[in-house]
DNA sequence: TTTTGTAAGTAAGGTTTACTCACCTTTTGT
DNA sequence: ACAAAAGGTGAGTAAACCTTACTTACAAAA
């Protein structure tokens, strides 16, 4: 069997660019199979060549969305030092993301999840390697001791997620815009420094 | 017309227990409304007598589920004097609740996002009350210096409510177990002092 | 007591939509 | 050159959601 997530086929390249292009104007569930394949200028039947079915084009898409995403992350990670720096640039680059990217966004935040065959598709394996990233450099900050040795990395890389992910949903549900800016660096500052007033600056 | 989010005709409340049982077993895309109608006992006539679509029964469904969800928080939170432990009471009864009742976690994290209606629902209207008050309970921690006064109250009911929701999607996912006592402390004590080492105990 | 009106419930049919399958055409490896 | 595989077609199917015309029960008014 061929790799399940390539890119070259004329047809499937065709089909994967109008889907992605209805996806900006209407939710997954309104989007017909008829509808893409006109927009593609190829037949239903081809559709079901390239894809097991609607949900699985949904997945690969965001898949496809996802590899770019993640390694742009990587990149942006790799050029800073410390851990806190890090991790402002995996919030920063998240939220820069899923607002200049609202079909992407919309797919990741909204549209897949309620499916089971998504945690099973490539498109969740690169979630993974993701929110690995963030655990590994939690765990690094730790070692290096930036981060308090009693530091949960599953739970923080929880809370950072999650409030990525949150900050977005707003936005990204009623088309507004964010400012991508004083988002992270809020963020970055609550789970740094806590919110409690105790007389530490 | 009447109201909206009734409970009283028999029909009704079956079709309602009938899905809420299914949505326990399987997703909601699956279950059809032949399968909804034959186990509680009516036909698939009915259910549209009282919902305008199945969309609109899943939207019911989840009203009534956080309808008690949100009284169960605003008495914890009442009983609570500190800003703080008002927002470690949210934070654990919303725990509790997703860990114990998994369709309703289901529903709400899952299933009601994707469409568009849900944020016309009046179960959207209580999700609005539930993070005005966690909102409110900030504000009041602003003003009475518990918190610190740069403090964003849109960004930390983010951070919160982000940290809450994605603790639970994995367990909810693969269907878990969580310490809720473990989580809510976590979260809270991360919020609260934050994760960077600078020597503020 | 009859009439009227309304809510609860039924039965069957219509329409849309995701998906399948048999077939044709083009490319490619040997 | 030719078999096999990949690219592509289009008509057809089953099933799910939803509609609509109808019946029954029952309470309030006349």
């Amino acid at each position: 069997m061929k790799p399940v997530c390539k890119t070259s086929p004329p047809g499937r390249i065709k089909i994967m660019a109008s889907f992605s292009t209805l996806m900006g104007t209407k939710d997954f569930q309104s989007i017909t199979i008829a509808e893409i394949a006109k927009n593609a200028g190829v037949t239903e039947g081809l559709i079901y060549k390239y894809f097991k079915d609607k949900k699985d084009l949904l997945h690969q898409v965001l898949h496809q969305h996802f590899a770019g995403f993640l390694s742009l992350v990587q990149d942006r990670t790799a050029a800073e030092n410390t851990c806190m720096e890090k991790l402002e640039a995996i919030v920063s680059a998240s939220l820069e993301s899923y607002n200049q990217n609202r079909v992407f966004a919309r797919i990741l935040l909204l549209e897949v999840r309620n499916s089971p065959a998504y945690f099973d598709s490539c498109a969740y394996a690169m979630v993974k390697k993701y929110s690995r990233l963030i655990r590994e450099i939690v765990c690094d900050g730790i070692a290096k001791k930036e981060l308090k040795p009693d530091t949960d990395p599953f739970l923080l890389q929880k809370v950072i997620l999650g409030a990525i992910e949150h900050t977005c949903l707003k936005q990204v549900i009623f088309e507004r815009e964010l400012d991508v800016q004083a988002a992270s660096s809020g963020i970055i500052n609550i789970v740094s420094y806590g919110v409690k007033n105790n007389g530490c600056h």
